[in-house]
DNA sequence: GCCAACGTTGGC
DNA sequence: GCCAACGTTGGC
């Protein structure tokens, strides 16, 4: 299984919204990078869900119930979606500052390429990840 | 609000 | 097919 790192702006939509509605429409993408993630996600894979331009950090655990399919928000029909529904909250959100400072996620691609919208994230990060949330500040 | 990074567009 | 100009994202 895959893991992956989602961002939204919290002020568009928010993990809470997430929450609130049970899943949803993950579209959008308009950068051929992420959506070649995207097409890569499969049923069951499971996302962190990072809050960009507020919050700055990793609030929530999402998952993949929809497989790829064609963006109907593109009239041009070039880029996919897919639908992701709320796993849960994490204990303790891991922000931007934890990661960088944290060596073992030197490598991590949302990292290093600052705007990509969706990343993968390797099973080593994913833990390590998850470990920080588990920590009481 | 500014600016760096970087993807996209369009002229040649 | 190259590359300069432009637009967008996102951290600070």
């Amino acid at each position: 299984m895959a893991h992956w790192l989602v961002k939204s702006e919290p002020a568009k939509y928010a993990f809470a919204d997430l929450v609130r509605d049970g899943k949803t429409v993950w579209d959008g993408v308009r950068n051929n990078a992420a959506a070649l993630h995207l097409k890569a996600m499969k049923l069951g894979d499971e996302a962190l869900y990072y809050h960009s331009q507020e919050g700055l950090e990793v609030v929530g655990v999402a998952k993949v119930v929809t497989e790829a399919f064609l963006d109907a928000s593109d009239p041009a029909g070039r880029f996919v979606a897919v639908e992701l529904a709320p796993v849960r909250a994490l204990k303790s959100p891991v922000t931007l500052a934890q990661m960088k400072a944290n060596p073992a996620l030197a490598d991590m691609v949302m990292l290093r390429q600052v705007r990509l919208s969706v990343s993968p994230v390797t099973d080593d990060e994913w833990a390590v990840i998850l470990t920080m949330a588990e920590e009481t500040p």
